[in-house]
DNA sequence: GCGAACGATGAAAACGATTACATGGCGATT
DNA sequence: AATCGCCATGTAATCGTTTTCATCGTTCGC
């Protein structure tokens, strides 16, 4: 592997002319400079990253932390980073931690010095704390923030909003008894979703009772049992709202099984808009969240943090989700065959994605593109 | 950030000794061996890792390259990758590229010196001979590669045998006319999974022309499209076999508006079995790939290779694509209320996943776990 | 009791870049 | 014509490690 000095040599000039030419070429003739470049290219010369970042004390990459449980859409939000840093010529370190507050915290010292920022994605309050401490020495940005967090930038999706207009949307096509498939306690996401279910039932002055809650960890699993809750329930709800559209995949599916007819006998909407719920039948009402854009707007945030290595301060921005209506909510719906034109996602961006669907905004602080 | 040389000066001992403490304890003696370490947790010392592989010429970093268009294959492999990397104590740069040859040389470029290794998901036989050359001087593990790759080292899905045995199953069921929704031609995972349809047929000696087969981009939109030709194709073909499960997905919801049962009128396989499959109805019968595996082979094929820094040999594996019967394809099943003890999946692994369903093992050279 | 062998530690030379500072040449200003 | 700057370039210090080689007691064998 070619080095600067090897470049220098044989362009004839030295070390510090070779690495202006990489830098601000602005400091270096026309000519010079195309030389260099000529040489450098013949010695496929490129700079060593590791000598580099051991001088600029900069790395060029940021890191992301994700809990360890995967899925659609954490697979969206690592994209939009990714789609972001590529334009930016950042690079992207991922990890992954399991389950305890011992585990973030190693995995962090592990990145250590081998990131400018760090984008992470908080499970529960506890968690939370531990980052904190590291935060206030170093950028981070916060996915699913909770209530406080002064030290970090901080994306969040408007879940509550999100989950009162779908349950508010249940509740104006009259049902009156509507349940909630949670997710898990101390989720940060899966607690303001819920909350949002109950104060939109108080809203509509109907009963938020924790009968009216069934248990979940936001697998598909955990909506097929949920199933047997809900129709043994009595009353039985004539509606539920699961935090997630995975639960409500599998509660469709355990409803199906025992006859329960979705939206007749029971009205569905779930949560995150994951592209097959289109094409479920019946297809799934659902609060539409760009998970993609979460990503890439969690880039830009922490990008000036990451430039100038300086901790982030507190600001934070909302996500949008907007209710998407499909037909397992039971609601009118125009007749069009949706799925024809459907969202381009899988080829990537670009394409513009129209959506025919009706879409009812429930925007937090309304979010730039 | 405290260096080596605070925590020398702090425990009166040399730069050599403390760094010998974080490398190769046995060559210190124990009581100073403890006594660095002390100094070093209390000041928080954490060794850099720029200057460290500026001087090893290692990273423990390990690069993974994609395709830009994610979705739940792509993410399962990453994620295999991620938990055997941070088994192994390494960290996962990825990347993603955007259609072109020339942005994977770019992105291999971008990569470079901060990587010991590289796994790449490689799209076409184009691309391919870019990383060829690169892969002489580098370690690079080819996930999907083509008929040759003597430089890398490879892992692929039984690809053609899991297509075969998904067709030769409808055979079986009496099928006579069985179409094909494609994936895009160039795509070696597509062409393969063609190539084993095509031979299924031939050996039940059934038609195999090019009128039975569709086109597909490997997206939900694609297969809801692909209904439109089967409908009205002459004579209708009484069983699809589609070349992943989002197309099986688009297809299915198309063939519920036009009317036609699954899988009386029209049987459907497809690839793939990502997790909501099972509560499709009618289930989807498909062939398991065992993504998570595959990145997590992918990782111990290269680490050794990364780790002596010497390019891989040409050695290849095969993991096993394995029939899954459900009900899309009209089989007579076992009545089991299947999805009762569901792939717990989305909890991480850890949880020994059980399936109730029948397994027909297609597997290509049989691969150690 | 003496040289050899050994075990623990230290001194110093890399690794490959960036950048503050120094230098030299040349056009413009006075 | 002398001076002042400025522009392009070179010199050398520096970043924080690892690792080779040297050193210095100890202990052991005889």
């Amino acid at each position: 592997m070619a080095t600067i000095r090897d470049v220098a040599r044989e362009a004839g000039v030295s070390i510090a002319t070779v690495s202006r030419v990489f830098n601000q070429a602005t400091l270096v003739s026309e000519a010079t400079a195309t030389h260099v470049r000529g040489i450098a290219a013949r010695l496929d010369y490129w700079p060593n990253s590791a000598a580099r970042s051991l001088i600029t004390h900069r790395t060029h990459a940021i890191g992301v932390l994700l809990p360890d449980l995967y899925g659609e859409f954490f697979s969206e939000v690592i994209r939009g980073i990714d789609l972001a840093a590529r334009a930016e010529k950042y690079q992207v370190l991922v990890s992954s931690f399991h389950d305890s507050t011992e585990t973030i915290v190693s995995a962090i010292r592990a990145l250590r010095g081998r990131i400018d920022g760090l984008i992470v994605m908080v499970p529960d309050a506890e968690a939370h704390t531990a980052i904190a401490e590291f935060a206030t020495r170093f950028p981070v940005v916060l996915l699913n923030p909770g209530a406080t967090a002064p030290e970090c930038g901080a994306l969040s999706v408007a879940n509550y909003d999100g989950a009162y207009a779908a349950v508010a949307h249940l509740a104006s096509l009259g049902h009156r008894r509507i349940g909630l498939v949670r997710g898990p306690v101390g989720n940060l996401d899966a607690d303001e979703r819920a909350r949002g279910w109950r104060d939109a039932l108080r809203a509509a002055g109907l009963e938020a009772s924790s009968a009216l809650e069934v248990a979940g960890d936001f697998s598909e699993s955990a909506g097929f049992q949920a199933a047997a809750s809900f129709v043994h329930m009595q009353p039985r709800p004539s509606a539920v709202f699961c935090a997630n559209d995975y639960m409500a995949i599998g509660l469709l599916s355990a409803l199906r099984d025992a006859e329960v007819r979705v939206p007749q006998d029971m009205a569905i909407v779930g949560f995150d808009d994951i592209a097959i719920g289109r094409y479920l039948t019946p297809a799934l009402t659902t609060v539409r969240v760009d998970a993609c854009l979460l990503g890439e707007r969690a880039l830009h945030q922490l990008l000036p943090f990451a430039r100038s290595r300086r901790p982030a301060d507190g600001q934070r921005e909302q996500l949008p989700a907007s209710l998407v209506v499909r037909q397992s909510c039971g609601a009118p719906q125009p007749a069009l065959a949706e799925p024809q034109g459907g969202r381009a996602r899988r080829r990537g961006h670009g394409t513009a994605a129209h959506h025919r669907e009706d879409r009812l905004s429930a925007n937090g602080n309304g979010a730039p593109a």
